[in-house]
DNA sequence: GTCTATAGGCAGATAGAC
DNA sequence: GTCTATCTGCCTATAGAC
């Protein structure tokens, strides 16, 4: 495999990063404070010092940057998941990491990309709309497996099943990061998301 | 009082109502569903079958038609709490029809406006970021003064402050809307509200 | 109050030179 | 890869006739 450059490849954002990661990292900033119909070309463009027409190189349209967006948005989140899952600890140490990413994003005074997305869902090209529910179902699945790893344990306790405890620590965070924003104030979230996740333990 | 024209009244949504009332019921739709940046002054007039200079003269801005409808929507969200709170019941069955308001503005196929607002804040006019933040304001203080005589009679039971759960009550129902509708999944934001309340009941 | 006409800006996108 | 030039369309908003 050649490591030069093929004309679309996919970079990591570091040091150093090709110019389509670089206009990833822009356009991400972008649509994760002003929302996907509140940025353009012209936004990304002048940040990164170059004309509309050069992005449109390695984007051809909106929509494709979109997707590009959400493709590495998830993929990084789920690699995130993955990482946590692996290393060892009780089932609530996991969710308590997992409520963590969604701290560090809104400390760095985002929202969420997807929970972003979703509120401007109808206005979305369709091939967004499908990669913003693939993030969600992702999410799903990953909580309720640990979720289930909980309740053997016996770390955890919830009524009904796995899934629906996990739609509503989802929304839950997604819902307090939305409202936190607004008031500039992380430990809102942070209250928030503490009582989401204490509603899973026993009571003492 | 007269009850002919003054210019810019404010009337009810209803048969016949004035044409700034049906600007405004067609302007809240569409911010509800596709945001403040996804609507414009041409999606309302082709609505309304007008053109948009006849907007203008109702609504000299988009910036002061946002205003008016926050204005409107927070006078009849806050219009139904009294309501609530009027009817006798207990605490838990006010905060069920706290739920039952969010569910019945997604069953429309609608985000909740302020949720909606929150999502693109970073693009919104001053004095609507002011507006969209005393709507939360107030919900907060209602729910708070409902959880408080919740925990008097014993029929709520919650750690902490009530303000902090009145916050989270609010934020876990906007964000059950947001992750619902991209679902279209109704259901899906009813069983995340009774999650949210059922854990304010006591433990069987 | 609603219209026509129009201004002035910004949007996403393409052609073609370098 | 990035540029200049340009197209087309939509945006908010205003002037002024009716």
């Amino acid at each position: 495999m050649a490591s030069s450059t093929t004309t679309h490849q996919m970079a990591k954002t570091s040091e150093e990063a090709g110019t389509a990661a670089r206009i990833l990292d822009i356009a991400e900033e972008l649509v994760q404070t002003r929302g996907f119909d509140g940025f353009s070309y012209a936004h990304v463009a002048a940040k990164l010092r170059v004309t509309t027409p050069s992005l449109h190189y390695h984007f051809k349209s909106k929509s494709e940057l979109g997707e590009a967006l959400i493709e590495r948005y998830s993929t990084r989140f789920l690699d995130a998941l993955s990482e946590i899952e692996r290393r060892p600890g009780t089932a609530l140490s996991k969710l308590e990491a997992y409520a963590l990413l969604y701290g560090d994003v809104l400390r760095s005074r985002r929202m969420c990309l997807c929970g972003m997305l979703a509120a401007g869902y109808d206005t979305l090209p369709e091939k967004m709309r499908q990669a913003v529910i693939r993030f969600f179902d992702y999410n799903e699945t990953w909580l309720a497996r640990v979720l289930d790893q909980g309740a053997r344990e016996g770390s955890l306790v919830f009524g009904g099943d796995a899934t629906a405890v996990a739609q509503s620590i989802i929304s839950g965070l997604e819902g307090a990061m939305l409202v936190a924003r607004p008031y500039g104030d992380a430990a809102r979230f942070d209250a928030s998301a503490d009582r989401i996740l204490g509603g899973l333990v026993r009571r003492s």
